[in-house]
DNA sequence: TGCTGTGAACAAGTTCACAGCA
DNA sequence: TGCTGTGAACTTGTTCACAGCA
C-alpha cells in the first residue's frame, strides 16, 4: 500500500546499481535502458519505470552515463551515508557473513558480534572480539548501532530479535527460517505491536525456503515467470 | 504470466509448511487459517487463497489437521522425494551451507562438494571430501544430481553456473550476488537463450541485496507494506 | 533520429463477502 | 454456528505506445 513504489522495484535498482559497478570496473561510461535490462534480465520498460519513480537520471537519445546514474542510486538506496551493524550469532554462518567481501563496501560496517557460546565469546572475527550477548544493551548505549543482522539458531531468533530491537536497531536482517513476530515473546499472541517494535524493518535471507522453492520450480517449471523474449 | 500461481504464493507454502512442523512439534495437531496467517504474519483471506490454488485441506467449520496439512503441502513442495544437491564453492559461506542444520531434513542430500582452491580440495567437510571442479562432468555423470548450489566469489559465478548447468543440473541456488545469464559466457550478448540453459530454475540468496534493502527502508519506512493490520 | 520519461491499457495478485458444508 | 473455499471487486504492478527532448 502506501505511496506506491513497488519493493520488487528496490530489489531491482539494488541490482542495476551493481551492474553499474561492474560497468565502472570496465571503463564503460556510458548505458542504456536497454542495455542494464539485459544484464538485469528485465525488460528495458521496467527499468525506466523503475528509475522514473525517483527521478529523471538519463539524457533522451543518448542514455545514462554510468558515475551518474551510479551515484543517483546510491542515494536514493540510502549507500551515501554511514550504517553501523552488528551480528548475533557467530557460528559458522554469521562468521561468514562477517568476512564476506563487498559486505563492506559503502558505508557499511561491522561495530559488534555477539555470541553466547563459550568457545566463540572472546574469539577474534575480522579484527573484532565477539562478545556475549548480555553485553548488548550496554554496547548500544555507548555505540551507535543501525541494523543488527540475525544469524542464531531458529529456536533462538526470536528471544535475539527482541533484544536488538531493545537494543534500538531500527532494522533486522533474518537469516533464520523464521517468521519473526513483531512483539515480546512472553506476549506472544496478543496481536498488539510491541511499542519497541514500532519503526523497526525485517529483512529475510532464507536459504532454506529458497532450496524449497527451487525444489517447486524444477518440478513445475511452467509456474516459473518466463524471462522477458525481448528486450526491447 | 502462465497458468497463473503466485510466486509469491509458494513462498508462503514453504512458511505455512515450517510452522507446521513446529506446531507438530509441540505436540498441536489442529490449527486453522486464522492462526496460520497470525504466525505467518499474513492474512487469512490469504492463506485460505494460497492454499486453495492446490486443493482442499481443511474441513468447513473445523479448520486444518496439521499432520494432514503438512502432508499436503510437502507433496506441493516436491519434498517428498530426494533431491541430490552439490555445491560449488566450499568457502566459508559455502561450508557454512554445507553445515547447516535442516537443510538435510526432508530427501535434500549433499552428494558432492567442489572448488578449485589448493587448501580447501581434499579438505573434509560434512563427511564429504571437497574434490576439484575438473571433476564436476564425470561426477555428474556417475551420479544423479537435481541441484547446484552456487558459492563461488562474484567475478566466478557465471562461469560456475555454467558449468552447473552442462553437468545437466535442473536448478542453481545462487548466492553470489550476481545475475545469471542463461547463456554461456562467451555468447553473452546473444539474447539466445543457450540450449543447456533451457528449463534450468535459478533461485537467489543474495544477502548483500537484502542489506541494501534494509537500507533503504530503514530510510523510508512509509515505503515498507504494513503488516496486515487484523488477522480475520 | 534515438532513447528517455510517462500516462494509459492491461495483467497479476490481493482483499473481500459470502456461499457451502461439518 | 464456525471456519473453509471461492467468484467478484479492487488494488497493485507491469507493459505498452508514444510524446518530448538532446
Amino acid at each position: 500500500m502506501s505511496s506506491g513504489i513497488p519493493s520488487a522495484t528496490i530489489s531491482r535498482l539494488v541490482t542495476y546499481l551493481r551492474i553499474l559497478e561492474n560497468l565502472e570496473g570496465e571503463g564503460i561510461s556510458r548505458t542504456s535502458s536497454t542495455d542494464l535490462a539485459e544484464r538485469a534480465q528485465v525488460s528495458a520498460f521496467q527499468v525506466r519505470k523503475d528509475l522514473a519513480y525517483f527521478g529523471r537520471f538519463g539524457t533522451r537519445g543518448m542514455g545514462y552515463t554510468v558515475p551518474v546514474l551510479k551515484r543517483e542510486l546510491m542515494r536514493v538506496l540510502g549507500l551515501t551515508q554511514a550504517w553501523n551493524v552488528v551480528i548475533l550469532g557467530i557460528g559458522r554462518l554469521g562468521e561468514a557473513i562477517a568476512n564476506y567481501p563487498g559486505a563492506s563496501e559503502y558505508a557499511f560496517s561491522y561495530v559488534g558480534l555477539f555470541d553466547v557460546a563459550e568457545g566463540v565469546v572472546g574469539k577474534e572475527v575480522r579484527g573484532l572480539n565477539v562478545r556475549h550477548v548480555s553485553e548488548l544493551a550496554a554496547f548500544a548505549t555507548a555505540n551507535h548501532v543501525d541494523m543488527g543482522f540475525l544469524a542464531v539458531p531458529p529456536e533462538k531468533a526470536q528471544d535475539a530479535a527482541q533484544m536488538l530491537v531493545e537494543a534500538g536497531v531500527k532494522g533486522i536482517l533474518n537469516f533464520a527460517p523464521v517468521v519473526l513476530q513483531p512483539r515480546a515473546v512472553e506476549r506472544h499472541g496478543a496481536s498488539e505491536i510491541a511499542e519497541e517494535w514500532r519503526g523497526v524493518i525485517v529483512e529475510n535471507v532464507d536459504f532454506l525456503a529458497g532450496m524449497k522453492r527451487l525444489a517447486f520450480y524444477i518440478l513445475n517449471p511452467h509456474l516459473r515467470d518466463l524471462e522477458p523474449e525481448e528486450t526491447a
